[in-house]
DNA sequence: CGAAGTGTTGACTAAACTCAAGTACTGTGG
DNA sequence: CCACAGTACTTGAGTTTAGTCAACACTTCG
């Protein structure tokens, strides 16, 4: 997941008015959510046909599973889930995402979402209605390009996470997640290190395939090892090569 | 995954002669590989850029991870897998694809592949520069639609193999691989019921995050409570519903 | 303040893994 | 065509990790 397109502003001052001011331009998240290949005269059509919705509060949902899929969506600000309902009616989380990336890619092939997303506290989002992004496409090979690239990454970050689940360990999973929270803050310029966790232990556990039981005691661990300190949601990376060597805990 | 475009042929009779005679209008998988909405003119022009190369042996590469991505590729006939190296250097199987498949799709984006993928039998390949797709793409919105309804799939599948992985247990997972693999041959005509599966266990297992060991034991439950005949690699479904219902388990 | 939701901790259980041995295919060379 | 080597698969016994159930603590918020 990533970037494209979406309007400036983001988590720090997502007031209204700033909000219905702003264009791609001058956006605070266009290195990550632009495309740098897109010109000037692209960005202008562009924002010609994005639309800044008025703010969703928490656990509204930005679209949900089965609903008509007519628009593509950049957030803004704030954090968005997304999930499916599986056969015997329970919740998968099949990603978190975070501002300046794009949801709802999903839906293209069957018309449909094939995932529900939903805010995890109050974000902005744009809409992009996907048969402008489809002209647009057409008319300009770098958004084209753009647009195949998104997807691209979407699959490949899918299979990333296709790997972990099938491979690792309790702690290997909730490691990687660390991680790439941590890069996509940094992406942002925000602290690699210290940072909020916008989701809850359920659906941290949910997404990685544990209980929110494991989930609790691997930070747990983490905070006995040194690695992490954990601070009910607030998290800091203490030792990062501990993390990234795949987790072998010393002190159990 | 799935269809696009590809060659007549498949499986059932890939000499060489035929294999480089055959174009897309005549293909015998252009149902399922095919967009129906390219239309003739459409056809044409993709012929013009389609290379049918010359037969894959058993084991060989489509293409490798890191491997400059210039092409995606259609399946003609044979079976071939998609692997990533973990960090710690050990192969993860991402997917598992069929004829009328398309595989490289997850290249655009970094530009080059991020996983790699390997022949599990002899293999017919068509590949498809990514330049000329993108060029028909901008050509023809039909196809622009259709490469983006292709990546779309993808994704799709792949969030229901992250599903499966994050939540379910062994029986559930070969189910429903076998029931995949089922539907996949429903869709090119061939028995849904009784089919030669291409991978081996160690394959299976790997792709399912599960042992060879669990694998085998599973397909001996399945066995012994009249769910499956198993038979080395060839597989009956003897009772659908069984394999369907989550596999409950009654005759441990 | 109290209720509901969220998170933590402990004791016990079960599913899948590991290690190990043995059997059955597959394909090659004699 | 058979013998053999090598690989793939199966089966068993014991271990381990994460899951389940249950109690409790902390937050959040009306």
């Amino acid at each position: 997941m990533q970037p494209i397109m979406a309007q400036n502003i983001s988590e720090s001052c997502p007031s209204t008015r700033d909000v219905f001011q702003t264009n791609c331009g001058n956006c605070r998240l266009n290195t990550i959510c632009l495309p740098t290949a897109l010109q000037e005269l692209d960005l202008d059509a562009l924002d010609r046909v994005i639309h800044r919705t008025k703010p969703l509060g928490k656990n509204e949902h930005v679209f949900r599973e089965n609903d008509t899929f007519d628009a593509i969506y950049a957030i803004r600000s704030g954090f968005v889930k997304t999930y499916r309902l599986t056969d015997d009616g329970k919740e998968q989380v099949t990603g978190f995402y975070f501002p300046g990336e794009i949801i709802g890619l999903d839906g293209i092939s069957k018309n449909k979402h094939s995932v529900s997303a939903k805010a995890l506290e109050t974000a902005a989002i744009c809409e992009i209605p996907f048969e402008d992004a489809q002209a647009l496409s057409t008319r300009f090979p770098s958004m084209q390009r753009h647009m195949f690239s998104l997807m691209s990454q979407e699959i490949i970050q899918d299979q990333q996470l296709i790997t972990l689940l099938s491979k690792n360990t309790a702690e290997e999973r909730i490691s990687s997640l660390i991680l790439s929270i941590s890069d996509r803050n940094a992406a942002r310029k925000l602290s690699p290190t210290s940072f909020r966790l916008p989701m809850s232990r359920t659906d941290i556990a949910n997404h990685l395939g544990l209980t929110v039981e494991t989930v609790s005691r691997v930070f747990g661990r983490f905070q006995k090892n040194g690695t992490l300190e954990v601070n009910n949601k607030e998290i800091t990376i203490l030792n990062i090569d501990k993390l990234r060597g795949h987790c072998e805990l010393e002190a159990a």
